[in-house]
DNA sequence: TATGAATGAGGGTTCATTCAT
DNA sequence: TATGAATGAACCCTCATTCAT
């Protein structure tokens, strides 16, 4: 079918964006690594761009789509804080697809850009949300929540670029060191 | 004044990658913006990439002065992370420096990168060794010092991505939030 | 069947290649046109080309048997000029059938192009046959019939580049404006 | 100097559109016949359109001049029609130059077909304005003198298609023929 | 009879870089 | 010190055509 075909293709060239950046990736390079003509990538799609353009737009649906399986879960707001954290922390570890989402976006058209811009927006407004709530039950201390959520998206997002799966430390307690620098701080108490 | 020359086309540079990345900025490009002819160019480096190199070498260069001069201070262990951390965030809402320094590293060659991770090493290690420091004297919980060092640089550095240092909150308010995430967390205590 | 629509795939052509030009029409624009996939045209036709040679070859063929009819016709030689005049102005005005009989011919092939051109050299030898009679008549002034000929031709032909069918002037006048010219020139007498 | 190496690379362009077409040309085939790199064509036009934009530019302004001239000139009416005649006679006799002149204007921008139709409407016009004041003067028949116009740069312009300036007829008898042709018709007197 | 899938060949254009001056 | 001229190499994309079904 060519739907699967399609994910065939987008998989092969998210690796490639992933590894050297869009603009050091050929459409023969994507070509290639789908096992088809260079010719045939435009059977599939409109152009390089529209194929990043869908690759960003999966990976950012698919984390919207579990940010709000989160929210609509039938559990404190403080455990749902913490099941976001460990969501975002698994994508984060994993290079290729963090790597994609920080990918240089100027060689997205201004409309495609502003769609994945939404769907980024709403991401971030979900985690807001959940903090506003904690904010107005007094279980969060008084900080402006976009600078809290963005705080803990930095964080975590930024472990692509030291983070080794393969390392001592497995994902879950990274998750878990996470959740208590940000949930409690650093200091020793007392 | 060949080096002042330099620093011109450097600055010329620095803007156009951050604005536009790399692969999307011509060697055209900085020339008119440096108000020399491409061709000249080449008489002040020997290729874009040791532009860049360049530019992210200096870059870096600044930031590991900054945080050796912090290191040499006579003042405590707190008082030395906290320095660090506004320091580091006063550079992290810059969007163009932070955007340099995020930049697809890709187009540079693996002798320029391996001296470049060199620097960010060094620049990491003496985070790292403070908080070290400040484990052995149990001033902070036991968690691994690398993670600590890079949790604190991924919350501030993704700053970039999201924060508008001409909106209500002033980038000193915004080191102050990060100091307070960091070192106390975000739950109210009892 | 097959025949009928080879008729429409070839009118669905001939409107694209009047309109846009032979290279710049695709196969896929006239497959469109002729609402049929792309693959269908090459069941009915053997390439590209050879659509644009039928068209072309169905039309000359047209216009030969058209000045054949006249050539029969048992009516006086200037009433034969006068006839084919008629007849060549009622196509020229026609935009679609001009622009295609003027199209670009390098992309056909040697073989075609000289039947196309044997086409042609009958249909300018039976107006200059008729210029010949009348000459040897001492009907019209001592002048070679070939150039005659084309200058009429050319004279008419050119009529697709500026005359507008919707205009003041309605082609049956189009038609008595060149007769008039042609066979009695423009000059005021006395 | 550059202007001089752009006309040798307009004067093969015009060549080898003439020739082969637009389409058919390559910016490979024009480089190579301007003995020039391919990559060398882009330091002197900005694209290939413009390249074939600035020969109709040329042509046309070349043949504007030349009727301009006329048009000042201190001779009668009758003498500058049979002038313009004479003049446009020995251009459409040059093949190439006509070819190029009636090329398909699918390739050209809006913007520049503009500008070429705006010349050709001048240049038409000239010859619409002299055919008025003959109007006016009784010298010619009362006929629409814009068909009067393109009835004869027709006639003349299709010499391209036909006449070969090497065979027994001379540019300068064909010149006359035609100018007979127009102004006294073709039947005989009597 | 009809077409979805696939592609070889090639086209216009770009760009970092070189070099003679 | 500075650059106009030039280009090799490569890139994205298009298109007529084929073929298995």
């Amino acid at each position: 079918m060519k739907e699967q075909k399609r994910e065939i293709i987008r998989n092969a060239a998210a690796r490639l964006f992933a590894e050297k950046g869009f603009e050091n990736t050929t459409t023969r390079d994507i070509a290639r690594a789908a096992d088809i003509s260079n010719a045939s990538l435009y059977y599939y799609f409109d152009s390089k761009e529209e194929l990043l353009y869908q690759i960003l737009d999966k990976e950012m649906s698919s984390g919207l789509d579990m940010i709000m399986e989160i929210e609509k879960s039938d559990i404190s707001l403080k455990e749902k804080l913490s099941r976001i954290l460990q969501m975002h922390t698994s994508s984060a570890v994993d290079y290729n697809k963090m790597k994609l989402l920080v990918i240089d976006q100027n060689s997205i058209s201004h409309k495609n850009k502003e769609a994945l811009k939404e769907k980024q927006r709403d991401y971030v407004g979900k985690l807001i949300k959940i903090l506003d709530e904690l904010k107005k039950n007094r279980e969060i201390v008084d900080i402006d929540t976009t600078v809290l959520a963005f705080a803990f998206f930095g964080m975590v997002s930024w472990a692509y670029r030291w983070y080794n799966p393969n390392g001592k430390i497995k994902p879950a307690e990274l998750s878990e060191i996470f959740h208590q620098i940000f949930t409690k701080g650093i200091y020793s108490e007392g």
